[in-house]
DNA sequence: TCTGGGGTCCTAGGACCC
DNA sequence: TCTGGGGTCCTAGGACCC
């Protein structure tokens, strides 16, 4: 059997943990820049406030309803995060993270008849312990597993866990289960399925196998095996990260190269660290910027380089020379370009790279310099020491109104916080 | 005016090989 | 007019997830 647990409306649950004032009230959390709703308490999903809906769309029910709106503090969603994930990890032989607010867990070392009550318990202990209210799913598949948990999360009665262990559950379960709700489910495949004549995930797992192959191709076949109470899909944990992308919109579309280029340079300075941090390199490097495709008013542009390293490396200084020249090569003047990004691609293990016979690099010293940089980052904090060419303007270009302090991860908020 | 960010997997088709 | 067969590797794009 799976369990999975899941965190409810994670982000906003993360925000009312140190403002319990909240509880019961509509609240959102939003995108980068507050452009977009991307958490919602149950009472703003009440209000009708839609997943991925643009802030300045219910701007006028926001203000008449009273909603409180947070900009997004992830600092904050993963620390938290943390805290969730290890209670249930002390919990189980087999564990999974899926995403910030998932995780599979194994709990086949309880008997079968208390499975049920001994997650209720966990849900109660991590309410408790960590202020963050979590449904578990118990089911023979992890398809199945989250099918439970969103009954449990949907009626109170469950207690916060909901188990299908029998095939009477499972055919009760699955005949009221919207087809497009089903993971691994998304909008095409839900459309295809409906037009075949079948709206519940019963009515799916009721077709033969070769119909989920013909119409879905493999991850068709795969859910509908696991809809079947057979395990097949694997989410063990990819050891190390095959690409890595930070990417940004402005607040206000950017055409000053020296602006963008101080945004490239740190969009790759962070995506450095997160390579270093799984202690591998990147044998090339993608940059890109380009105007707001919602734009009607303006011809679109789009900018993008790929550099192939002649080194794989993962150090800050090198990739940062490597994408702004990439840059420069691109850029065209006068171009009102409203997101950029840096993607590292290839990125193999730091033990497998080949060195150039004709390397005119000291690696070793550059080694070493990276490591006490990353140092001072560590004890100092994040930005503590940075290059030249991640500060020339001082200038931000983004926007967050409304965000809550760094509860519990930063020193300095966490001052601010008991002065007051 | 204002519209997020970061990933993975799968497949089809082209290039290339013998 | 008629123009092989079989395989691998790579890439772009689509679909999906949170």
């Amino acid at each position: 059997m799976f369990a999975l647990a899941d965190c409810n409306n994670f982000f906003v649950s993360c925000e009312r943990v140190f403002r319990p004032d909240l509880e019961g009230k509509p609240v959102v959390v939003l995108s980068g820049n507050d452009g977009c709703v991307v958490s919602r308490s149950n009472e703003a999903k009440a209000l009708g406030i839609k997943m991925g809906v643009p802030l300045y769309q219910i701007k006028p029910l926001v203000d008449k309803e009273g909603v409180v709106c947070f900009s997004s503090n992830f600092s904050l969603y993963g620390d938290l995060s943390d805290r969730v994930m290890s209670m249930i990890r002390r919990c189980t032989s087999r564990f999974d993270q899926y995403s910030i607010d998932e995780c599979f867990f194994n709990i086949d070392h309880i008997a079968a008849d208390r499975q049920k009550s001994y997650c209720e318990q966990l849900v109660k202990d991590i309410r408790r312990g960590v202020g963050i209210p979590v449904s578990i799913g118990i089911a023979p598949s992890k398809t199945l597993a989250k099918v439970a948990s969103k009954y449990a999360k949907q009626y109170p009665g469950y207690h916060g866990v909901c188990e299908i262990r029998t095939e009477e559950q499972r055919l009760k379960a699955l005949s009221s289960f919207e087809i497009g709700d089903v993971w691994g489910i998304g909008r095409r495949a839900k459309v295809k399925l409906q037009n075949a004549g079948i709206y519940t995930a019963l009515d799916f797992t009721l077709k033969t196998a070769t119909f989920a192959r013909n119409v879905l191709n493999k991850p068709g076949l795969l859910t509908w095996q696991e809809l079947r109470g057979q395990d097949a899909i694997d989410i063990t944990q990819l050891p190390a990260k095959q690409s890595i992308t930070t990417s940004r919109t402005f607040a206000s579309a950017i055409t000053d190269p020296t602006l963008l280029e101080e945004q490239i340079a740190n969009f790759c300075a962070h995506c450095a660290r997160q390579l270093r941090t799984q202690n591998s390199v990147a044998q090339q490097l993608y940059v890109y910027a380009h105007t707001s495709a919602f734009r009607t008013d303006i011809e679109q542009h789009y900018l993008s380089e790929l550099v192939t390293l002649p080194v794989a490396t993962s150090n800050t200084q090198e990739l940062i020379s490597y994408a702004l020249n990439a840059f420069r090569k691109a850029y065209r003047p006068g171009v009102l370009y409203k997101k950029a990004g840096v993607v590292l691609l290839k990125v193999i293990p730091e033990t497998a790279v080949v060195p150039d016979l004709f390397d005119t690099k000291d690696r070793s010293r550059e080694k070493r310099l990276q490591r006490v940089l990353d140092h001072i980052d560590d004890r100092l904090g994040k930005r503590s020491i940075i290059l030249g060419s991640q500060m020339t303007s001082q200038q931000s270009v983004y926007k967050t109104e409304h965000k809550s302090p760094l509860y519990t991860t930063d020193l300095r908020d966490i001052i601010t916080i008991k002065a007051t």
